[in-house]
DNA sequence: CAGTGTGAAGTTGTTCACAGCA
DNA sequence: TGCTGTGAACAACTTCACACTG
């Protein structure tokens, strides 16, 4: 068997996991703000609507060891899934795109406390340049490059309309992003190398829709 | 073997086919105003960096047939599509926490196009009832009850920190929402017949930064 | 026993292989 | 030959079954 180096599955967490741990994660900090000690997977499961094994299999990707017939030392777990998701890195961002949604994302809860700071937002609008959004300045795009090259900026937020987005994205790579998380409703070209990861709303809007749908040709059926 | 209704397959679409049938609408719609008049599923694919089967397969449950060596009729296909995925239909909904995420969905590209149109916003800050958002008014939650019965409103939307998301989901469901569309972090409880869809930003995010943790582990790996 | 942890079975989604067509 | 369309092989994910533990 080959000895699995320290506690790391290196090589492939599925993403379904990958997506479902955030959501463990503020469980958690509910019950552990309700100064709760222990939970079992079962219980998490109920609560969250998922399944007993699913929740074990999810967590122990993180390592994370728990105590038969009691459970998950609820802190202990927070701190390997924060570990685990990177929350506790401070990865630092650029957002390119200062409208609504790029603002939304500005003050989501902070996503300080989650793994991304974003350092300064860019736009073209003139209106918006000069101004703060939650203590972030918004700058004209112009200086993207500039800091970027300075500060040695990693990850890049777009926020802008579809438009725009292929030619920011160019711009972030060509001064030196390595990870772009794209909210634009298209798919933006990058090279090979860099990491992309693409949110559309527009996708879960079909989901929900078609859920609807679904059950209205059900409910159809059933007459 | 059993006749299918029309050309519906009702039961089952695959979710991930209908996560990706937005973006191939988007895409066509570009193609569309470039004035092409057909494309075919390999070609798709690649600008769109999927596999050719995968299209085929994915437009195919939209019941559009494609032209052999031709590919498909851009037009129809987007008419196939808009269709398929309910963009065409105007579900009309509230949306509930008015904050700039809320903000950001009201002025998004305007879902009008995409089968939601968001009627009314409300919230409980005293600073924000009374405005408007891109022609959408603010109003204080307690109108909400009223106007949900009065309007027979189908679809609610949750934009809320994640504490009041459980109240606002209870208050939805009591008069007479059908399918929630929450934003909150938190997976809301609510009744079996009652549709929801949980869209966080913090899965996404997880996701991004899984990948960029991936990516070190090998560069490590190979060192 | 009620819970963790895991290998095996089952299910769902993706990719391959190829028939049919213009 | 280059494409659609589909059944079959494959891979990924989920659920089940059960051995193990305090």
């Amino acid at each position: 068997m080959s000895q699995k180096q320290s506690m790391n599955k290196l090589q492939g967490v599925p993403e379904p996991t990958v997506r479902r741990l955030p959501s463990y994660l503020h469980y958690l900090k509910i019950l552990k703000e309700e100064g709760r000690p222990y939970v079992s997977a079962p219980h998490i499961a109920n609560d969250i609507k998922s399944d007993p094994t699913q929740v074990v299999k999810d967590l122990s990707y993180t390592g994370v060891v728990g105590k038969t017939r009691i459970g998950y030392d609820v802190e202990e777990l927070i701190i390997y899934l924060e570990n685990f998701l990177g929350f506790n890195r401070q990865n630092e961002a650029f957002l390119v795109g200062a409208g609504n949604l790029g603002s939304a994302l500005i003050g989501y809860q902070g996503f300080q406390d989650y793994g991304v700071k974003i350092i300064a937002a860019f736009d073209t609008d003139k209106n918006k340049i000069g101004n703060q959004i939650n203590g972030i300045h918004v700058l004209h795009v112009d200086k993207f490059r500039d800091l970027a090259q300075r500060l040695h900026i990693f990850v890049g937020i777009i926020t802008t309309p579809a438009e725009a987005a292929q030619s920011i994205a160019d711009l972030m790579v060509g001064w030196g992003i390595k990870a772009i998380w794209n909210f634009a409703p298209v798919h933006v070209k990058v090279p090979e190398d860099i990491i992309i990861e693409n949110t559309s709303l527009y996708a879960s809007l079909a989901v929900l829709l078609n859920k609807i749908k679904e059950k209205e040709e059900k409910k159809e059926e059933e007459k």
